[in-house]
RNA sequence: GGGCUUGUGGCUUAGCUUGGACAUAGCGCCGGGCUUCUAACCCGGAUGUCGGGGGUUCAAAUCCCCCCAGGCCCGCCA
């Protein structure tokens, strides 16, 4: 209800300053919607702000449209102030009850999502799953939002660091240990591998020949790296299921060597006119900012992770309408490289979100030192406390009801914890927060949750009723009225913590309503309007913890 | 050395792209609230040179410049 008031809002406001900014902003505490535009005016007219502004709101008053919607336009000084009446809140309350509330039209566009990605060398950590969780909230959000998306994973299977994890399993005691996850157990050899390496630098030459190896196809070696890396996504499965996160398609970074893909790629790179053969090919970048080459084929012949790069996106460019990457912070370079050289060939570049890194107390986190968090270590530990947790506040409900519940709080505190900070702000990784239930975390808005659930449940059967009066209900109604609009923030920016603030402060609002507003008993036309608002507030969390990964729990 | 980025009460954090009405919230601290729809909750209070300095503007947390501090990057790694 609010993109169609504002755009009504908006029309007319234009209509009448003649202006194609007209500074409308969401009015705070002051109103639904603002302006500020009498400013910009008062310089072009050369007239007092506060004239102009009384002079707008007056034309506006008699607007057909702003009437229709029941919006009263008012000034305060400079401001224009727009004041949503019963006739909006009544649409928005009615709107939210409805099953998929949030949802926008369906799209025609094909959108792929790439995330996660990391290298199969080691299991997920802290920092991937940073990756993981803004990435599928997003793929979640783009859904919503009606587009048609595919979700994948980009296997990075023939890296230095693979050939590193291979190198390890032939040449050392490399057994798995009962009960070892196979990504932990690739870990702890590729660790074991890096310290040989450091010990003698010969060994650097066994891996560059095994890499040359997987490049030439050479059929006992790709199928040694085939294998540890498949091992070590089949772990990462366990992980990424358990964190709610999902992906349509994993595509191995090798299809596009053996396909020709790579070779084609790099035959096009090297007719343009910034590609610089020596003994490599590398582009020179330097006419758009970039002090570094940027290489494609290593001295040997063999390509490096840029040329299969280019491939992929290419591949991607041709089959999608639009490309988005999640990317850490340490590959903004080569995504800014990417991009550059992807348009010098003509094909269409991702769009690329990138989040800053998360670090431990300590320092930095590095799988091949063995210093790391992983996720799984995390998800136990979350889990276990959330368990402690379930049967202090509910001791009386089995012990596998306990468990179902601990293991959605623990999903909502993990992921909530993650997506709720701005991507752009590099973390400490800290236990504390990531045990935290309270308020500002996902366990807090499933409660908010429960609490409606509970409600509605007490209450059986009711006529709806979209007629609110009290100033809370309708505070409250006005804010699940923007669910929508943040939505689509969410895709426009591609900032999906937008929508973990927004679920906060929808729970906040709705704590302080069960708190001073009966809803069971009250009787008559109130109790059945609180009773209707409070299942537009229970539908309306639901969807958006849903579109948070987050389970949205009956009863907890 | 160069580039990118972050810096908001003791701690964490929103707002910054699109400059405007007393800067958002949480933790912690102080004081209240469970015979009442689940207290993973609610209400009140104290705490801010929005890193520092200049500039633009009627108006700057927000835009521009300089400086300081942290993170990331600058590889024939990925």
């Amino acid at each position: 209800m609010l993109r169609e008031a504002r755009e009504v809002v908006e029309r007319a406001l234009k209509e009448k300053t003649g202006l194609s900014d007209v500074a409308l902003a969401d009015g705070g505490e002051h109103a639904d919607l603002a302006t500020t535009v009498a400013f910009a005016l008062a310089i072009i007219r050369k007239q007092p702000p506060v004239k102009i502004a009384a002079e707008i709101t007056q034309a506006l008053a008699a607007d057909p449209a702003l009437k229709a919607l029941d919006i009263a336009v008012e000034t305060k000084g400079p401001y224009i102030n727009f004041r949503f009446g019963s006739a909006y809140v009544r649409g928005s309350l009615k709107a939210a009850v409805q099953p998929g509330y949030g949802s926008l039209p369906k799209r025609q566009e094909r959108v792929v999502l790439e995330h996660t990605s990391a290298n199969p060398n080691g299991p997920l950590h802290v920092g991937h799953i940073r990756n993981s969780i803004i990435g599928d909230t997003l793929a979640r959000a783009f859904r919503k939002a009606g587009y048609r998306l595919e979700v994948q994973y980009y296997v990075n299977d023939m890296g230095r660091q693979i050939a590193i994890v291979v190198w390890g399993f032939t040449n050392l005691d490399s057994g798995q240990q009962p009960g070892e996850k196979e990504d932990a157990h690739i870990a702890r050899v590729y660790i074991a591998a890096n310290r040989e390496i450091e010990k003698d630098e010969g060994i650097t030459q066994q891996v560059d020949k095994l890499m040359q190896l997987v490049e030439g196809g050479d059929a006992a070696t790709v199928k040694k790296f085939r294998k540890e890396v498949a091992r070590c996504l089949d772990g990462f499965a366990v992980t990424l299921k358990d964190l709610n996160v999902a992906h349509d398609r994993f595509v191995w970074e090798s299809d596009f060597v053996r396909n020709g893909d790579t070779a084609r790629i790099i035959g096009l790179v090297k007719k343009l006119p910034q590609a610089r053969e020596e003994e490599t090919l590398a582009l020179d970048l330097s006419e758009f900012g970039f002090t570094n080459k940027y290489v494609i084929r290593r001295s040997d012949g063999t390509s490096v992770y840029a040329a299969r790069d280019l491939a992929y996106h290419a591949w991607k460019s041709r089959n999608f309408d639009r490309a988005i990457d999640v990317l850490g912070a340490d590959h903004k370079l080569i995504g800014a490289q990417l991009i550059c050289t992807l348009k010098l060939l003509g094909e269409k570049p991702p769009e690329i979100v990138h989040f800053e890194f998360v670090s431990l107390p300590e320092g930095s986190m590095s799988t091949r030192a063995g210093k790391f968090v992983s996720a799984d270590d995390l998800i136990a530990e979350v889990t276990k406390q959330a368990f402690d947790e379930v049967t202090v506040r509910r001791p009386e409900l089995p012990e596998d009801q306990r468990r179902t519940i601990a293991k959605s709080v623990a999903l909502a505190a993990i992921r909530y914890d993650i997506v709720k900070v701005s991507p752009e702000k590099s973390t400490v990784f800290d236990w504390k927060e990531a045990l935290d239930f309270e308020r500002q975390s996902g366990p807090y808005i499933q409660y908010a949750h429960a609490r409606a659930c509970s409600i509605l449940e007490k209450a059986g059967e009711f006529p709806e009723c979209y007629d609110l009066a009290d100033e809370s209900e309708i505070t409250l109604a006005k804010q699940l009225a923007r669910f929508p609009a943040v939505i689509q923030n969410v895709v426009s920016d591609l900032r999906p913590h937008l929508l973990a603030i927004y679920a906060r402060e929808v729970a906040d609002t709705f704590n302080s309503f069960y708190h001073f507003e009966p809803v069971l008993k009250s009787e008559g036309k109130v109790r059945d309007r609180r009773l209707t608002l409070v299942k537009a507030v229970q539908n309306t969390l639901k969807e958006a913890l849903e579109t948070l990964g987050i389970d949205a729990v009956r009863t907890m």
